[in-house]
RNA sequence: GUGCCCGUAGCUCAGCUGGAUAGAGUGUUUGACUACGAAUCAAAAGGUCGCAGGUUCGAAUCCUGCCGGGCACGCCA
């Protein structure tokens, strides 16, 4: 709980002079009960017990009977070993939700991070390789963490590392000079790149001398061959067009598209610097850093042809990055397939002597799997992200047309609710876990999925646009069944920012984007707005204005629109 | 083979870093559009939290072992 208001603080300041713990103590074991009807706050007085040797549900009776009244509490109740306290609800009610409308976009955010930047390194998709959706998942993950740790207030720098070198390169090169077809090239150049990469592999079984074409081709494209050169500065032309064009259907940006061709000019520093900390050994005729140590396989710079690998780009990215923006953390939002890798490298800055490898953080999310099978590309069994948009954005354009046929503006509303399923579908779950892809999932847009919360918000819109809500008004009222369970989530809500942030877990925010969703809509169903008796309407008014703000800002982290329509 | 991750309702998943009777969604059955948008709400039914030990006042949560699944393990990224 690194994130308290007023009401956790004075509960905690009123315990601290009646119970033998510090403060800090305090807080951590201050926790929320299971459901609102225990109270908002409980204190479990099991501790307690071991120091006084008394039964907890005695210290707890015995501190019910202690704590002195106080405005911002309605009640302090024991109940069997917890200390139960319940918040005066006007005042919660008037705290929380003038809290909401006074700072409005900026209500959930914080400053923990001021001062401190972050450097997240996402998406990374493979140029020359049709965008899939395994290469989803890093991009709205790490979308989702770049606006996260903005609104903690961390400057974010966030870094498309895209892959536009390596023996790939030497592949593609290899398969056009066999397979190419300028024309075919010219007309449709993804799926033409994609084509050649499926057959090279395909063919490459048969006759292993591809393999030797590829790794010879990419070599000269290290050494400057003029004519690899050029190929390959035509397919990552191409490549990044089309790129561009995707991630503009998401709605994801990035500060820098520093590519790993980005840093060919520093690597031979890097080795340099790598030799001269007397980390670098020959073995098999690769050149290698030893991790024998640590316990893990060798981490290898140069392969015995003398060309780089994977790791030289990365060690030279890292410490680019350092020099460039002496980050506080530096994300790498990768496959939980490369958790071994990012441990090699992080040791080899570490033997290095790069001490800031401490700040830096793989942060692992589990793999796409599709019929059982995990998707590859050189088979190509791969969906298509684009398929998938349109099917998503294609499922809500129907909905629409059948529900709500006079909308303004409806593709784009399609856009913003078909992709903002897709994106919420992914972000709901712990990033850890695999998941299945399921057409079936893309397409529902019922239950816990954005479109839900995004019609929640659009229901609130509807309804302020028949009447604004107005500055004055007595949130006090503000203390029914409903409205008391809407403020109380309302309230949560710069500590699932915290929570999601600490961890870098986006579910956190999405999950809590639920629960206030859910709340709204029993509110909807069981209290009238607009019809309310005069008071009791501006109060809920200004209610539903705070839940609309929240949502909005809660998908905003998400990379989620908030349509006032759909 | 070794290491890391996962295993909660038929299915998909939450479970706030050890606490109060294990919660949602979906699916099934049923009810609600003559109140502000039914992409909604309400109700029923559904679980030996993989198995077995251990630590603890207390374990789905921590430790150990086993079972099942995934991933990784030198010239790909």
């Amino acid at each position: 709980m690194i994130v308290m208001n007023i009401f956790q603080e004075q509960i905690v300041r009123l315990l601290s002079d009646l119970v033998p713990l510090e403060p800090e103590q305090i807080k951590e074991d201050l926790e929320i009960p299971p459901n609102l009807e225990l109270g908002n706050y409980a204190f479990p007085c099991f501790k307690l017990a071991k120091v006084h040797k008394a039964a907890p549900g005695l210290i707890a009776a015995r501190l019910a009977e202690k704590v002195p009244a106080d405005p911002l509490l309605e009640k302090v109740v024991a109940n069997g070993p917890y200390l139960n306290f319940f918040l005066n609800k006007a005042r919660l009610a008037q705290h929380t939700v003038g809290e909401v409308l006074q700072q409005k976009e900026e209500y959930g955010k914080s400053d923990v991070g001021k001062g401190r930047t972050v450097v997240i390194d996402f998406s990374a998709p493979n140029i020359a390789k049709p965008f899939g959706i395994g290469h989803l998942r890093s991009t709205i993950i790490g979308n989702s963490l770049y606006k996260i740790h903005a609104a903690l207030g961390y400057k974010c720098i966030g870094i498309n590392y895209i892959g536009d070198w390596g023996t790939q390169f030497g592949k593609l090169i290899t398969a056009y000079h066999h397979w190419g077809d300028e024309a075919v090239l010219a007309q449709n150049p993804i799926n033409h790149l994609y084509e050649l990469y499926v057959r090279f592999h395909r063919e490459a079984e048969l006759d292993p001398g591809l393999e030797d074409g590829a790794r010879n081709w990419f070599k000269k494209l290290e050494d400057g061959d003029p004519h690899a050169v050029e190929l390959w500065q035509h397919f990552r032309d191409i490549s990044l067009a089309e790129l561009k064009r995707v991630y503009a259907r998401l709605g994801v940006k990035f500060d820098y598209w520093h590519g790993e061709s980005f840093y060919n000019e520093m690597m031979e520093d890097t080795i340099k610097a790598v030799e001269e900390s007397g980390l670098l050994e020959q073995s098999q005729g690769a050149w290698i850093v030893s991790l024998e140590d640590e316990g893990m396989p060798p981490c290898l710079l140069r392969k015995q042809d003398g060309a780089t690998l994977y790791a030289t780009r990365d060690l030279t990215a890292a410490i680019y990055r350092y020099n460039t923006w002496q980050f506080a953390k530096a994300l790498y939002v990768v496959g939980v397939d490369q958790t071994l890798y990012f441990r090699q490298l992080f040791a080899v800055l570490k033997k290095m002597g790069m001490q800031w490898v401490e700040r830096c953080q793989h942060i692992p999310f589990g793999m796409i799997r599709f019929e059982g099978g995990k998707m590859s590309t050189r088979q190509g069994s791969l969906i298509f992200l684009d398929d998938v948009l349109s099917e998503a954005i294609g499922r809500a354009r129907e909905i629409i047309a059948e529900k709500n046929p006079c909308l303004p503006d409806q593709e784009e509303v399609a856009r913003q609710v078909g992709v903002g399923a897709l994106i919420f579908g992914d972000l709901s779950n712990d990033r850890i876990k695999d998941v299945d892809f399921s057409w079936d999932q893309v397409m529902d847009f019922s239950g816990e999925t954005a479109p839900y919360i995004q019609y929640a918000h659009a229901r609130i819109c509807s309804i302020l646009r028949k009447a604004p809500a107005e500055a004055e008004c007595n949130l006090s009222l503000l203390v029914n069944e409903h409205e008391y369970a809407l403020v109380s989530v309302l309230s949560k809500f710069p500590e699932a920012i915290a929570r999601a942030g600490e961890t870098c877990k986006p579910s956190f925010v999405a999950r809590y984007l639920i629960d206030v969703a859910k709340e709204f809509s029993r509110f909807y169903h069981q209290c009238p707005v607009l019809n309310a008796e005069s008071d009791v309407r501006g109060a809920r008014l200004a209610l539903i204005d705070a839940v609309r703000q929240v949502l909005a800002n809660g998908l905003s982290l998400l990379g989620i629109a908030a349509p006032e329509e759909m």
